[in-house]
DNA sequence: AAGGCGGTCAACCGCCGGGAT
DNA sequence: CATCCCGGCGGTTGACCGCCT
């Protein structure tokens, strides 16, 4: 399907452009413009599809182009759209005169994302990675989705979740007393957290006030709000676990009793006991978004040795405490192995 | 010195929307 | 109204380069 190729392939040279080819763009478009690209190719003389010489024309050979290093100040303008407009290279490139849509997606890409991560803030929402943190954390503490059961009831319906994910969102409950003190892995992965923090450069405006210093410590333990959201969480958790546990054990059955693991009323138990790896991703609503939101978090874990710590903590054969009906479950593993 | 590795960026690919027929 | 054609767009690829071991 789909429409057929601009040009004909067979004929048509690919690859980095030569002088030569550049000088017969530039020769044809100053003296006829840029009209119909379709035709550009055969009346320059070159083998070239005339998308390619739309493309070079335009992101290279067109006069009034910067080549020149982004400045402070267009690196700040991409930030600022690309909260306001996401990744609408077009728009933006439009804001920065004599930069491409492919310059300004290009330096995003390989300098600006990562310049914000370094910083703690997640380059495709623009918040705090750490307050995606807690979110993953309140998502965490809720159960799969029933409406994931499969007709006739088996619990293999839930999609298999990780084994585990980062802790940090974890800190706050623990902070208020909801969850038990932490394990000494927990405390060693507090340390590489920081580490972070302490090395974590000023961060550039973000929600929590106009040009205010940013650190990890700022969404982590203390921070009052957090703990609030979580209390608020765990209370919701509370009535939905309790639906859940209902509907789950009556939809499990007598089979493997997986459903029912998870039962226990207590809210250590349910929130992760000893490790907290829950998430609950199998009956969440998903999609691309998700997706990419899950790979920045990935990406994070990467950068503060979170990723280590949870490969260490995989490999730990007490995490797992043996119930293969746990791991065919998807989730809850750490709270099903709580007591 | 050489190979591995990561960063950068030009270029390509496929899809989409709008205008023309 | 349906189809075709074209330009535009965003995502992705791959060549190149410099640094590191």
């Amino acid at each position: 399907m789909g429409r057929p190729p601009c040009c004909d392939k067979a004929n048509v040279k690919k690859g980095p452009w030569t002088p030569e080819e550049d000088a017969k763009l530039l020769a044809y478009t100053s003296t006829h413009g840029t009209g119909n690209w379709t035709n550009v190719p055969q009346r320059a003389g070159l083998k070239r599809c005339g998308k390619s010489c739309r493309l070079r024309y335009t992101n290279y050979l067109r006069p009034n182009l910067k080549h020149e290093n982004f400045t402070q100040e267009e690196e700040d303008l991409i930030v600022t759209l690309h909260a306001m407009l996401g990744s609408r290279w077009s728009l933006i490139a439009n804001q920065l005169p004599g930069r491409t849509d492919n310059d300004v997606k290009n330096y995003w890409n390989t300098k600006l994302s990562k310049k914000l991560r370094q910083r703690g803030i997640d380059p495709i929402t623009h918040r705090p990675i750490a307050d995606l943190m807690h979110s993953i954390g309140a998502l965490a503490i809720r159960p799969p989705q029933p409406l994931a059961l499969s007709p006739n009831g088996g619990s293999t319906a839930y999609l298999p979740a990780p084994a585990a994910l980062p802790l940090v969102h974890d800190v706050a409950y623990h902070a208020a007393g909801m969850l038990p003190p932490m394990t000494p892995a927990q405390q060693q992965q507090q340390v590489v957290i920081a580490r972070v923090d302490a090395d974590a450069p000023a961060s550039p405006t973000t929600e929590h006030g106009q040009g205010q210093e940013l650190k990890w410590s700022d969404f982590l333990a203390d921070d009052a709000a957090a703990a609030a959201a979580a209390a608020e969480a765990q209370q919701q958790q509370q009535v939905v676990l309790g639906q859940y546990h209902h509907e789950a054990a009556a939809a499990a059955g007598a089979g493997s009793g997986v459903a029912v693991h998870g039962a226990g009323s207590s809210s250590a138990a349910a929130t992760g006991g000893d490790d907290g790896g829950i998430v609950g991703v199998g009956g969440g609503g998903g999609g691309d978004g998700a997706a990419a939101f899950i790979d920045a978090i990935l990406d994070c874990d990467k950068e503060t040795g979170v990723d280590q710590f949870i490969a260490e903590l995989l490999a730990d054969p007490a995490y797992y405490a043996g119930s293969s009906s746990s791991s065919e479950m998807g989730w809850g593993i750490g709270l099903l192995n709580a007591d």
